[in-house]
DNA sequence: CTGAGAGTTACTCGACTTGAGTAGAACTCC
DNA sequence: GGAGTTCTACTCAAGTCGAGTAACTCTCAG
């Protein structure tokens, strides 16, 4: 490289004042800056059977409080910064803060059996899908929020929350945009665009079922997030092709499909990361 | 669907106390939260040429401040709340933050001629990259900072700062992680990983070359950032396939090469958002 | 217990995409 | 004019894709 020496310069002034560093540290004011408010919310995404289809689900909650009182919106809060009055609060990682409000209006939090909960929390599978920023779009002040997407199998019914809300699993087709709070709507319809896509390139599939499962139930997984009927042999030849999708168990179903059918194999989750060749949605058509 | 009916209760909700809710906002007081500071930082990069061979650098500023003084970090700065001492201050979107922050440290901001700017600027894409907000990763306070990521083309070397800052283009392989300030070594290495793939599935190599271009400028784009030589013959084919990435506008290039060689066709950038199929990066093997 | 129907898995086929190489076209420099 | 360079067109074998067919193995009804 032609070494303008960037490295070199960094390395010397990092390492000669960690005295005058520390005493700036010291005396340093965080209350001369202007707050801004930041809250997590959670996008939490689950298979249910409905009548026998499996059906793609929101967690959302009916607002208790002003404002948007009575409006659907994602769960979620408001993060506590590092140094409260007291100065002994440990303070919470963004991540960390986006599991607990999963928690809280899943009921887990709830919970009196502590392994249990943490046994499936950790199968929640989380990523930050995105911030949203823009003036206004809390009337009551600048908020920033952190939106992140969670795919869980299989959660609880949720449990009454404590500020007179409502939480509930809801089939996000039957999702009424035009009345949910704040720009809940929108972050909502990033989270479905990116869950769509993760299942393309990425084994995600695999945590919306149970640590064991058979093709078809991941199958079904894509059919209810793409929102269309895939073509079984397929889809059966593309997981099984594709190292590290799924590892084959030996064992099979205790019996085959309700109405008849052969025993299905049981596998688990592989190893990889990433999907190569990648399991790309059909019917992707260019626009204009 | 079920219709456990949330549509319908939220439109009653949502349209028979706007009164009341109009009451609760005027009451509200944002200053009874406590308040966490929030940062925009922006990674710019762009294709510069060192020693005849295309480069991808990413601008940086030397800070001029403490904590970290002297160290290399991404340009950027806090955001500002809503409602300002004054009250009258018109609050910016995230997104206009980061371009503020991108003008200012190319000295773009500086620059006279208001249209020119404007110009330069509005071809420069930009998205948000990630939110990175682990307590203490500034040690004077809790900072959440909001990154978003610039790819631009041949934007002009930067001016010195106000804050005794030095900005400047550095080649990517050149920057020593270990001694950036902040978490910015692992936002630029997010950021790196992120331009990577968006060149593998979207247009937006166009974004780093001149509004008309070669299809060699355009693979030495990818060759850039994927830091690995392509095939030329196979890349020119798959450009040509990919419906809507480029547009031929008839001309070609006034003269060949430096060393001789045919004049090579223009293109401009074509109008899809979307690569159909896919340029994707050889040798991803799988890990393990 | 037997046949019909259902769910799972294996296989086939033509169309297309991919990576690698070859070759021709068009240009600059000497 | 020739050598070397750059851009672009073409070929070919290997692999992947969507669609269809079919075999295998269960459950259920009669």
């Amino acid at each position: 490289m032609a070494g303008t020496g960037p490295e070199r310069q960094a390395v010397v002034l990092g390492t000669d004042d960690d005295a005058a560093e520390a005493a700036f540290l010291s005396a340093y004011d965080p209350r001369r800056y202007e707050p801004i408010a930041v809250t997590v919310d959670v996008v939490a995404l689950t298979i249910r059977v409905v009548e026998s289809v499996p059906t793609l689900h929101v967690l959302l909650v009916r607002r208790g409080q002003r404002p948007f009182v009575g409006r659907w919106a994602l769960p979620g809060g408001f993060v506590r910064p590092a140094t409260g009055p007291d100065g002994a609060r440990r303070d919470e990682d963004l991540p960390e803060a986006a599991v607990r409000e999963l928690a809280e209006e899943t009921g887990l939090a709830a919970s009196t059996d502590r392994r249990a909960v943490d046994r499936r929390l950790a199968r929640v599978y989380l990523e930050q899908l995105g911030t949203y920023g823009t003036p206004g779009r809390d009337p009551r002040m600048r908020v920033i929020s952190v939106a992140y997407l969670a795919f869980a199998p299989d959660l609880p019914d949720p449990t009454a929350g404590g500020d007179a809300e409502t939480a509930a699993w809801v089939p996000v087709v039957g999702v009424d945009r035009d009345h949910m709070a704040f720009d809940h709507a929108r972050i909502l319809d990033d989270a479905l665009e990116r869950a769509g896509s993760k299942l393309e390139y990425t084994p995600l599939a695999t945590a919306f079922v149970a640590t064991e499962f058979t093709i078809t139930e991941l199958r079904e997984v894509y059919e209810a997030v793409w929102g269309q009927p895939l073509h079984a042999p397929n889809f059966h030849r593309k997981v099984l092709s594709a190292p590290g999708f799924v590892e084959d168990t030996g064992a099979t179903t205790a019996r085959g499909g309700a109405r008849g059918g052969r025993r299905a194999r049981l596998y688990r989750a592989g190893t990889a990361r990433l999907l190569h060749p990648a399991l790309l949605r059909p019917g992707q058509e260019e626009p204009r």
